[in-house]
DNA sequence: ATTTGTTTTAATCATTTGATTAAAACATTT
DNA sequence: AAATGTTTTAATCAAATGATTAAAACAAAT
């Protein structure tokens, strides 16, 4: 049951209704008419505040994966938690974030494909992974062989694909295995402290 | 350098031309025309042979669904594997797999949010999956003691995120580290023999 | 060779869709 | 309240797009 505010300004109404509508269907089975139909505004409203479709939903896409990353790389780059303080808290902030808003991953997914690059220059993910604390820490513990594996790209990979993946799957759990929404969430907000159990015993694993 | 056989018939010519455009860009942003100069033909031939897009996408969508389920229930099912060699057999496969087409997981979480509920009641997943000799397995190995988390969907999820989660990653991992498509799937191919060590690992965990 | 059935083509249709325009409604300033 | 600037609306445009049609090209059967 959510809450529609009623009291936007009618630039933001357009933006929220095209985040809505974007994040559903993806840019290109999205309509201009769609989104003023979601946002209760006249069509032409769309392209006075936006320009056009294009120029809206780059600011949306920018926004989603901005948000994405940064708080990624917060956690990444604090010099006051361990690296297994680290995937705590990842695990737990993107369990949350997903599940509250669930598609999300999916739409990034299906939209990145399009222009990575474009993306990529906006927003320099390479610098700020590599030179984090998280890279200086996994190397410490390499060299002190608390962890086999010494390439660090494995170790955010399996993070992330333990975390992120069972939502891209939703739709075939929920439909293969009789799941309603509750029942799904529950499952996630299992793997919350169940993650880094697994991450801390992969590692370890020769 | 992949070679165009030439003397496909029309109609075969028309659904690989249409499962290309397809996989790189889903139904949406895809004009039938694109696939009729992909195919090389006449536009209403399209029509001719498939009677619309919509019916063309539905068969390709419902083939590359099937081969992916089909193959993982065959694995699955074999009563003369054990736990770890359907881990082995299932990373090995389907990395192979996914790096001849790589663009088929995005496609397929793109486009089953459409209509999973379509999907599911032309491949009846559930009993497959819940039926299955790996189900019964697992249970056992709990039952021993050898697995301490019980829920089998857990230990499946996991294993299919560490195999394909880094494949849907692909575009940010490529520009966001700078490595070309060798160098990616090195990497992957690295991941067919680590990826049971670490699911085993894992699932002693406690 | 003619007939019959099949495949392919060029042209065209009807709708959808992103965008624009001119006017109206509303708000603010003088 | 008149003038000016801003926001909103209804109507419309031009291009794109999925689909159809009628005729042509081709193949097979008689």
């Amino acid at each position: 049951m959510k809450e529609k505010r009623i009291d936007l300004s009618t630039e933001t109404k357009i933006k929220e209704a095209a985040r809505t509508v974007f994040y559903k269907k993806g840019f290109s089975a999205t309509r201009t008419r769609d989104i003023a139909e979601e946002a209760g505004i006249n069509l032409a409203l769309l392209n006075y505040y936006f320009r056009s479709k294009e120029k809206l939903f780059e600011i949306i896409m920018l926004e989603t994966f901005s948000a994405f990353v940064q708080s990624m790389t917060v956690i990444l780059n604090d010099e006051n938690t361990s690296l297994e303080n680290k995937v705590e808290l990842i695990a737990n902030r993107y369990i949350d974030f997903i599940i509250r808003e669930p598609e999300v991953p999916t739409f990034l997914i299906s939209e990145i494909r399009n222009n990575p690059q474009q993306l990529l220059e906006k927003l320099p993910v390479k610098q700020i992974i590599n030179n984090s604390v998280f890279f200086k820490q996994h190397g410490e513990a390499v060299k002190q062989g608390l962890i086999m594996e010494p390439n660090p790209l494995h170790f955010l990979l399996n993070l992330l694909g333990l975390v992120v993946f069972p939502f891209i799957a939703k739709p075939l759990i929920m439909g293969g295995q009789d799941l309603d929404i509750e029942q799904f969430n529950a499952l996630m907000i299992e793997r919350k402290s169940l993650i880094p159990i697994w991450i801390a015993a992969m590692m370890k694993a020769k």
